[in-house]
DNA sequence: CACCACATGTAAATGGTTACATGATTCT
DNA sequence: AGAATCATGTAACCATTTACATGTGGTG
């Protein structure tokens, strides 16, 4: 029953189905390069993953050659598309709290003193901050603009939550 | 060099830290009484934890009995305590991009229709609404109005997202 | 020529997951 | 009496991680 995607591999296979046919290396890429470090977009993480899927029938490789070299790329089947949109469209995990490292120490920021807390806040202002001027993504209008609402929605989170340690 | 605690550690050793002599159950079930699904609190995840930093010597064991049981409760030690704090104070990773299930899939609506797309946030809008009136943290009031900050967070993130697919 | 990007992997380690096992205590 | 909670683990599994290996092609 469990044929629902993992979030690495339905952003993946959402990456394919964009791209077209698209070698391991070009995804492993899209997530190394993603500003969230979450993944890391290693080789390790992405061929494994590849080879997966694949062998559940949701891509179709194509092995093609450029000049020399021998180039695998990979298609989504009509299932691979259906998996794709169940894991795009899935409300209830989308809604879902994923990992916050912020969140994760808020909640014990009452342990520090006053002055800690206030530098402590203060310093992750200005790191978001300084994340705003970042080039990641700017190539691309889509990604850029829902990156700038990621980093607008944390600062006034944080402003949010300063509020609550006065 | 990497003495860093992940945070998985960090919140524990936060945990013990706050509520003096702990036992792995204690840290376990608050890990899995969290609003978050990200870590399940298992057993599996957290008694091994608890030694890995006990050998590493941020914590320190004390075998007690209550009645006939033998319970282990662990405190911070003063390594344990500033090990906590260099976790807890980072705020170069507090302002990382975690993992979001949203955003991984944010990034990719722009592939499916707008009616699929207007349904599937419509959903999501659902469902944040309706974490607002469950019950989790509400014992705690520290907790709970930080719960309620990233609800509300997340909620307006989601009118800005909305406006970007207009 | 050196270096970097493209491309495809593999190997070992790690840190989670679910599931299982065992037993005491408390609640209904 | 039976169920739920407290408590402490272990075992098998899995998807990551970092690091390594190998080679091609384009750029400064």
């Amino acid at each position: 029953m469990d044929d629902q995607l993992s979030d690495l591999e339905g952003g993946a296979l959402a990456f394919i189905a964009r791209n077209g046919p698209t070698t391991s290396y070009a995804v492993a890429k899209d997530f190394a390069d993603s500003p969230s470090e979450f993944w890391s977009g290693s080789a390790g993480a992405v061929y494994p993953l590849i080879k997966r899927v694949l062998a559940r029938g949701l891509l179709e490789a194509s092995k093609g050659k450029d000049g020399a070299r021998a180039r695998t790329r990979y298609t989504l089947t009509p299932a691979g598309l259906k998996a794709m949109k169940a894991w795009l469209l899935n409300a209830k995990r989308a809604s879902s709290i994923g990992f916050d490292p912020l969140r994760t120490r808020i909640v014990h920021l009452d342990q520090v003193s006053a002055e800690e807390r206030k530098e402590f806040l203060k310093q992750v202002q200005a790191l978001l901050d300084a994340a705003k001027s970042e080039t990641v993504w700017n190539d691309i209008p889509r990604l850029a603009a829902i990156h700038a609402t990621v980093l607008e929605a944390r600062q006034s989170w944080l402003n949010a939550l300063k509020a609550l340690f006065d």
